[in-house]
DNA sequence: CGCGGGTTTGATGATGCTCAAGCCCGGTGG
DNA sequence: CCACCGGGCTTGAGCATCATCAAACCCGCG
């Protein structure tokens, strides 16, 4: 416990900060202790593409640049002003030696794994009204926390899409 | 090395027989040896949505019902005649105690995490056409070992957009 | 009061789906 | 050896879904 508290590096960030932009190696990953970020791609028109969603209790950092030293894809940035608890990959190595530690992170893995399981599915076997209540029932916090235009690119959809499925759903 | 040839338990599938059935839980895990399956939804119409393609040295199984003990949502058969080796959840608590499977596993289920996620992206953000090249690039090996129409589920289009997809794209 | 971000609405158009027909080709049985 | 069959692939016409673009609206805030 106490090699855990003095790995993680407390770090704030403002509404609209960036944590990570794409072209860089993701550095640190990060634990929303309280905030809530997005993670997302930036098409060659400019149109932004939201892969991840964080808020309380997720972690948060592009994995793929993180293990790998790889340049991300991906922009991270703070919608809310957010309390994040960071570490580097060194420190990751540290903390895996902590038996405790490696098989709470495993099972963290996990569950992330079904949710992108589950993601993938919805996105080749459901119709975007279908997949906005599929959200709605599985992370309804996120209708509050973050504005429709972002629900909608998180679903692969566009505002206007996403507005005429929720007017015409309330209906029924 | 003796443990784990000792563990695995070698299974032969036939063309199109179930390796796993919507409804039930996922016993065994399987690693493919030689072959290729399919792991896949079907929706209310009858329709197939494949989420996971395996060939020679990948994984198979629903990982979510397999640790969860929850019943599958997926089918899982072989599209080619397939030797697997296999094993159980009991058999897995075993193999976690070798610290040097354990690292392997880590390294397996991270590089399939990378997958998912991009999968995810390319879902939300790139046309039929730029999924299919994307696939192409990605893995090439699918297009000559899947019929087409295998490949289009895959990719959430019909067959007959895949079809004019590739007959526009070879133009070029 | 006016500004800005978010949302809604409408008209139009592109993308991809559905349904139906025909083709290609390897395999099977007469 | 040929006829036929079935699975896979292609093509076409019409249609549904969703995107685009533009305008208006709503509302909290300086």
């Amino acid at each position: 416990m106490d090699t855990i508290k003095r790995i993680f590096v407390p770090k704030k960030l403002r509404k609209r900060q960036y944590f990570l932009q794409s072209g860089e190696v993701c550095k640190y990953y990060g634990f929303v202790v309280k905030g809530a970020m997005r993670q997302y791609s930036v098409d060659e028109k400019g149109n932004e593409h939201i892969v991840q969603l964080s808020i309380e209790n997720w972690w948060v950092g592009d994995r793929e640049s993180f293990t790998m030293l790889t340049p991300s894809l991906y922009f991270i940035d703070a919608w809310e002003e957010t309390d994040l608890l960071t570490l580097t990959q060194t420190d990751l190595s540290i903390l895996n030696e902590i038996p405790v530690f490696l098989e709470m992170k495993a099972r963290m893995d996990e569950n992330h794994h079904f949710a992108l399981q589950k993601r993938v599915n919805a996105s080749i076997s459901l119709s975007a009204e279908q997949r906005y209540e599929a959200l709605a029932q599985m992370y309804p916090e996120f209708l509050h926390r973050f504005p429709q235009h972002i629900i909608a690119s998180y679903l692969g959809i566009t505002k206007e899409t996403l507005s005429r499925v929720r007017s015409s759903s309330t209906k029924k």
